[in-house]
This record gives structure tokens, C-alpha cells and sequence, in this order.
DNA sequence: GTCATTTATTTACGCGCGTTAAAAAAATAT
DNA sequence: ATATTTTTTTAACGCGCGTAAATAAATGAC
């Protein structure tokens, strides 16, 4: 690395002794230019460090090489995780992703979509707030920047969705639950923000008038992102009263289900597959800390690797094919049942 | 809003009636125009939606409106958390934040700062990954980039490092568990990549010393970002071997405790407080879902909303000052003992 | 060694905005 | 009404790069 800062392309073209254009030529893609000068340059980027200002780049650039990806709420360990994977992809394609998140907030889901119209994003991938979200807003996002959903479906904006199957969690579950004890009852928040928790109500409902047993839905209250929190409260109110209709309760997620374990757990309740155990707890998600609750919890997990490699391979798609696709997709991913202690 | 697009500043300067300087001068402080024609624009914002192209206006600007901010592993809910707080903040003081994630791994963390200098930020926060950072490469970084140093300090690099004082944590908890129980031994990774964890275990050893107490450190295997299952895997070695010292343990995190618990409910070991427990548990960070362990965790709580709170606060002072501090300023905060169940 | 082909160079313009200096206009003070 | 101050307008240049056309040089096939 020498001493002197490069100010610009000329500069650094006229110091290696190639032309401007060519080295433009270069940096867009460095397979169009001879490998002789090839080598040449990058030897020389070695020695002096240049790199183009990527402002003036994507000034007339009608569109970047950049992938914007928008999660609901960065917190939840299961967003966390999921845009991990898409991130670590995108680079691997050569894009460079630039994450964000709605904080489970419509205000700022409309402004991180502002301020990323501007950033002329080659592509987005957003997995939107849900029954919050503005619909509007999001639609008018998508009309002018190529955008596949995921996560939580809003019916007919995006050129496509990728997620997961709800039918296919609840499905596994109800049935493993109901050939391995008593009857799940279904324990959900009474007005879920996403609207998965909708779809797997009916799941529940439809599968359990399918296996001819009575369904019964347990609705808490609580708003809000906080999930184990409200899980536990509702609970609490719900093994007070002894309300519960059956001793099996299915969550609709994992973060009510680790509320409701602790609460058992204060409450002095022993969870469990086990003949001693007095109730079993399942949920849904396969959270990344569902493996280390106590116990540890029975659940459906997503696919996040199919989910996370077919949302980005069908942004590709649709960005190579100019923005549009022919018709809209919709893609989702069966669940694996993950058998452990807890039910 | 009207139908038409509007291409630029000089087109939606003329649709408006006044000159495309003022509408500069506007968007740079729009306090810097009369009152009428600021009205004027500002109506006319409502009109027509313009939006002036980022690029343009980074291109020439020497210091962007852009923070950086860079966690080691975002899929860790500690950083989830802290991050999230430190984009509200920048958002509410007109800066556009700018999250990355490390993933664990130097290349990327390298790459990120690469990056990241190319985008010109007005200032960086950076949680570096500790002991695998690259040194050099992040000292460069921060010659070059206002900087401020994060949860993890690297000695003598960043115009300033906010964290937590380690040392509060450790004796807190150290105290609170001699005083109501047995010596806790100290439970900690072999190589720890996090600085914190080597500064706690020596306040460990030093508060016991001081408390004329026997210190017992248990160092188990593992590497990567994966504690929960280091923690489990090391505490099932320990249990089945009975190779436990003492019957109270203090975790070095709360991410090691959650293994822990979990080891300890496969292996029907209660965890608690009470008469009938044989064994307690307690660590540091007070980790979102420490709350939601059974039994719930007792543990020492970062103050987030300081640590937050005044690394920015630090950021804007320095961004302020041209981007040097006089000298290099070391800031950490006091922990607070949470008592919850698990000790 | 010649000719066709590929690759590089030269020259020049455009992108959207920041910025500045001088001139003009508008607001305020006297 | 005039002088003074403040604000806006006009005109013009620069930023760093993409890109296109014409020209020159290097390469490769025969």
C-alpha cells in the first residue's frame, strides 16, 4: 500500500498508465476487459488503494447492486435469523444487502420504503409488518421497485411471496399432539399483528372438524411485539382460572409458548411428555431458543434455508427479467415437525 | 399528488416558481430560507412528491447524514436490542442509520468497514467481535472515520469506547450469591472471543480473593457464536461428571446460563432459590429472554438505555468536533442486580 | 506478412446537485 | 420616499463517474 490518496478514477487510470474508460470498464465488470490489463489493474489496486465513489456510480445508474431487505422486527430472534441467511447470500451473489427494520411500527415500514426508493435498490425482499402495515403505501413501493414478500403475505402486492405453509405447522402438529395424548386446544393472542397467527387458527379449526374432535381457541390479550410477555400473562390468567379446556395446549408460536412455559414453571406446573407432567405445550416457528427451553420444545419448523434460498433466487429472477414477472407467485414451504420434551 | 414525475431539482424548482439554489438551500437547512418560500416548498413537497437524488448530494458532500452501525451478531438478541435503541436514536436526531452485522466472522467484519468508509458516514458505532477482530484494519478504519467503540473495547483504538463496567456486574453478583448461598464457581468458555468475558473472570478472581473466598473457574470447550449449545454441552459434561465444585453457579453470560438451564432440565437437576433446589444458577447481561428461562434467570443488567444513550450522544459530540476527541474517552456503566428465581 | 477482429484510447458529453459571485428583487428601517 | 439589509435569482463551474463514437493499437488466423 503506498503513501498517497487517489482522488479519483483519472487519477488512479493516468498512475497505472490505463485509460479511464477502461478501468470504468474494469470495476463494471472485470471479466470485459483482457486479462493482461485485468491482472494489470488489480495488481495495482493492491499497491495504491483506490475505490470508486459510489455515489457518483449510482447517480446515473438507473438502478444499484444493492438488495434491501425489511424485516418487521429485528428483535425477534427468528427475523434475526432468517435475514442472517439473506444476507450472507446476497454477498455471495455479488449484491450488497442493506438491512432494516420496522420496529413493529407502520411509521417507520413507510419511511425505511421512502428512503429506500432512493437508494435504487436492484431488489427488496420485505417481509412486511402485516394487519398494521399500509397497504397503500406498500403497493405504491412495489409498483416502482422490484420487491418479492416474504414471511407474512399481503395478497396480491410484490411480484411474489415465499413462506412458509401454516396448514402444514398446524397440521403436524394438532395431529402428532392428538395421537400422542389429549386433544390441543389452540392458544393464540387475540388480535395477532401477523396475519400467519390467522391462517393457523383456521388450520386448527379445519383440521380438528377434519379428525372429528371439538376444537376449542384460547384468545389472550396484549398488543404489541412482545410476545413471551403476553404468552406469560395470558397464561398465568388462563392456569389461574383453570380455564384450560384440555391438558394440551398448542401455541401459535414459539414466543407465546415460552411465556407460557414460564409461567407453568411459576405457577409450579410440571410440562412434559413425561407420566408425571400434568400438561404439554407445543407451539410452532422453531424459534432459535425453542431447543433450550425447560423443556424444550416441541414445535414445527420453518424451512428457513428453502424459504430464505427461493425469496432471493426468485428476486434474482425477477430482476433479470427487467422487474416484472408474468404472473404473481406464490410459494410456500412445508414444516418438519421437531419432536422434543415439551409435548 | 400530482400525476406527473418529477426528473430534478431544476425541473420541480421551475414547476414551482423559484430557483433551484433556494430549493438547495432548503433541503440543506430549511430554516436557512424566508418563512414564505420555506411554506411555499414545503406545500408544494405535498403536491408534487420530489425527492432529491441521494447520490447527487453525497457525491460532492465530504461527510454524509449516514451512521454506521456494526454489531458482531445481530442474530444475538443482545445486539438486536442495543441496536435497535441506537436507530431510534439516530433517526430522532436526523441521521439515516445504517445496521450491519459482523456474523461472527473477520472477513466480514473487514469488509463492512470497507464498505462502510465508502459510504462516507458522519460517524461510526462500532461493536467490534473482540479478540478475532482484526486490529489493524479497524485502527486504519478509525483513523479515517469518526468512530466510537462499543460494548467490546479494543485498548487505545476509536476516539472513545461506551460499555459496561464489567466489574460492577461480577461483584454484584458475587456478592448477592455469597451472601444468601454457597461460593459460586465461575462458568465461562475456554476461549472466550468476547473481551468482557476475560475482564469478568478476573474480577471474579479478584472479588473472591477479596472476600478471602476460593475461586473456582470452570472453563468448557467451544468456539463460534453458539452458546446457548456451549453452555449446554460444557454444563452436561460437568454435571454428569459431578465435577461441579460448589452448588452455585455464576455464568459468565446469560446466553452460557440459558445452556446451562437447559443441560440442567435434561438431566432433572432443579435450579433454584427455593429449599428443594439443588443447585442455583446466575450470570450477566440480563439477555431479553432471561426474563422467560425457568426458573427465571437472576442476572446483572446492562444499562442499555445509557450505553445507548451516551455512545451517541459521544458520536455527535465527536461528529461535531471534526471527528477528533482531545483524548480518548473510556466510558462504562454500572450493572444492576436482577433477582429473579434461578438464584 | 496481411487482414479481420478484438481490445484499448481519446475525446466529449451528461447526470443531479453543491456552491459561489454578481445582479436583482423584496423586505425592513429610517 | 429613500437608504439599508436580507433574500432570491441568474449564470456558471465542478464533482466523479458512465457512456458513446471515432480512432488507434494489439491480437490472432491464415
Amino acid at each position: 500500500m503506498r503513501y498517497k490518496k487517489i482522488k479519483n478514477m483519472a487519477e488512479f487510470a493516468a498512475l497505472i498508465g490505463v485509460s479511464r474508460p477502461t478501468v470504468s470498464k474494469y470495476f463494471n465488470d472485470p471479466e470485459s476487459v483482457r486479462p493482461s490489463t485485468r491482472d494489470h489493474i488489480e495488481a495495482a489496486l493492491k499497491e495504491y488503494d483506490y475505490r470508486p465513489n459510489i455515489y457518483a456510480i449510482n447517480q446515473n445508474r438507473r438502478l444499484t447492486k444493492t438488495i434491501g431487505i425489511v424485516v418487521p422486527y429485528l428483535a425477534d430472534p427468528f427475523f434475526a435469523e432468517i435475514a442472517r441467511m439473506l444476507e450472507r447470500r446476497c454477498i455471495a451473489a455479488g449484491f450488497t444487502p442493506s438491512l432494516f427494520s420496522s420496529h413493529g411500527e407502520q411509521v417507520l415500514e413507510n419511511n425505511i420504503l421512502d428512503n429506500l426508493r432512493s437508494l435504487k435498490p436492484a431488489g427488496v425482499l420485505l417481509a412486511p409488518l402485516g394487519r398494521t402495515s399500509d397497504r397503500k403505501h406498500i403497493e405504491a413501493f412495489c409498483h416502482d421497485v422490484p420487491t418479492i414478500l416474504f414471511d407474512s403475505n399481503i395478497e396480491g402486492v410484490g411480484a411474489a411471496f415465499v413462506g412458509s405453509d401454516n396448514f402444514s405447522f398446524v397440521s403436524q402438529t394438532v395431529e402428532y399432539l392428538s395421537r400422542t395424548g389429549n386433544v390441543p386446544c389452540f392458544f393464540e393472542m387475540k388480535d395477532p399483528a401477523n396475519p400467519n397467527a390467522n391462517k393457523r387458527r383456521l388450520a386448527y379449526l379445519e383440521i380438528m372438524n377434519r379428525l372429528n374432535l371439538e376444537p376449542h381457541v384460547i384468545k389472550i390479550d396484549g398488543k404489541g411485539w412482545s410476545f413471551e410477555e403476553i404468552g406469560r400473562q395470558g397464561a398465568l390468567k388462563i392456569l389461574q382460572e383453570k380455564a384450560l379446556p384440555t391438558n394440551t395446549v398448542l401455541c401459535s408460536n414459539d414466543r407465546l409458548a415460552i411465556g407460557f412455559l414460564s409461567a407453568c414453571h411459576e405457577l409450579g406446573i410440571s410440562v412434559g411428555r413425561d407420566e408425571g407432567c400434568s400438561i404439554r405445550v407445543a407451539s410452532h416457528d422453531d424459534h432459535p431458543y425453542a431447543r433450550y427451553t425447560c423443556p424444550s420444545l416441541t414445535t414445527a419448523a420453518h424451512d428457513y434455508e428453502s424459504v430464505s434460498d427461493y425469496a432471493l433466487s426468485t428476486l434474482f429472477r425477477l430482476i433479470e427479467s427487467g422487474g416484472r414477472l408474468e404472473k404473481r407467485e406464490e410459494t410456500v414451504f412445508a414444516a418438519r415437525l421437531i419432536m422434543r420434551d415439551s409435548a
